[in-house]
DNA sequence: GCGAGATACGCAATGTTATAACATTGCGTT
DNA sequence: AACGCAATGTTATAACATTGCGTATCTCGC
């Protein structure tokens, strides 16, 4: 009876735009772990857990200075980027690569790449999916002959609350 | 009377794929510039130049290597970075985000933010257009509030020519 | 032509992001 | 104990990009 399960859920609300509270979208991380036989360590969930946190993209390094805080003893960068590359590979983590920086993503029991919106002034992101844009890319690849394994798709721009703040 | 006209003239193929001649295109960022009353220096035209010639998305330091090639004297990281600054903010070179690279755009008259298409395999990319994308993100933007000023939709994958030769 | 201001370039140093190469830890199995 | 394995630690370096400042070159009004 799933609607009992005490087990976090996937939302399956396509607008949703991230509404989670960290510790519930960790949990689910850690429950997607268990089913695919994969472990999320200490160290690879207190990294979700900053991105959950921070609440914009964060950089490598920013993440290396975070834990040092949280941690006492210090990690290099290869722990880093190797705890990275296995939470994007688990579709936890997204790469906002025009400004080389991580996102913690909303649905990664979907784990597909989505769009994003960046706000240049208050750094924000918000995660979207549409599908109707994926379809066109597929098409597009189809057409070219390409075998696809990873859409990005970045906007940059100013968010509706940075437009309202600057115009006042 | 356009059709007598010596000046070299935008493509107007969506598909072209940007089949041209790296002299044709070097002359008609030439004309733009001279229409814009912007300078398109020595060494402007010779990174558009190899940008044209390498065939792929190229990094700033291969181009220092490629300029050093070519003339004697060695440039700096910063001059290249100003250089391709300028060629970006004409719509005459476009950089591509998850590679760090830098390829030439095939229709700078539009001067617009484009699809491309990167082989993972033989690194070439393709450079598209889609109004129907493009329309796509513009209502997501609009749905958000967002104002955009770039685009960034890089397709990552394998070329039809690089599935072919692994398949044989 | 000629000088003032703007634009572009040269150069040294530095900052930022990411990976290579190798060593170690911890844990379960034999 | 000895091994295998996944994850992490350590050191160094590669790869990408910017800052700050001084010099050269171009443009335009005179």
């Amino acid at each position: 009876m799933a609607f009992l399960s005490a087990q976090p859920r996937p939302c399956t609300d396509p607008n949703c735009r991230g509404q989670h509270a960290p510790a519930e979208r960790v949990a689910l991380a850690m429950s997607l772990c268990g089913a695919r036989g994969v472990q999320l360590t200490t160290l690879r969930r207190q990294i979700l857990e900053l991105l959950w946190e921070s609440g914009q993209p964060t950089g490598a390094y920013e993440l290396i200075e975070a834990l040092k805080l949280r941690n006492s003893r210090p990690v290099g960068p290869p722990t880093i980027y190797r705890a990275l590359e296995f939470l994007m590979s688990q579709g936890f983590v997204s790469k906002i690569e025009c400004h080389n920086a991580y996102v913690p993503c909303v649905h990664p029991e979907r784990h597909q790449d989505c769009l994003f919106f960046i706000c240049g002034d208050c750094g924000a992101s918000v995660e979207l999916e549409d599908p109707r844009i994926e379809q066109l890319l597929a098409e597009n690849a189809a057409d070219l002959g390409y075998r696809v394994t990873r859409r990005v798709v970045e906007v940059e721009g100013t968010c509706a609350s940075c437009i309202a703040t600057s115009a006042a």
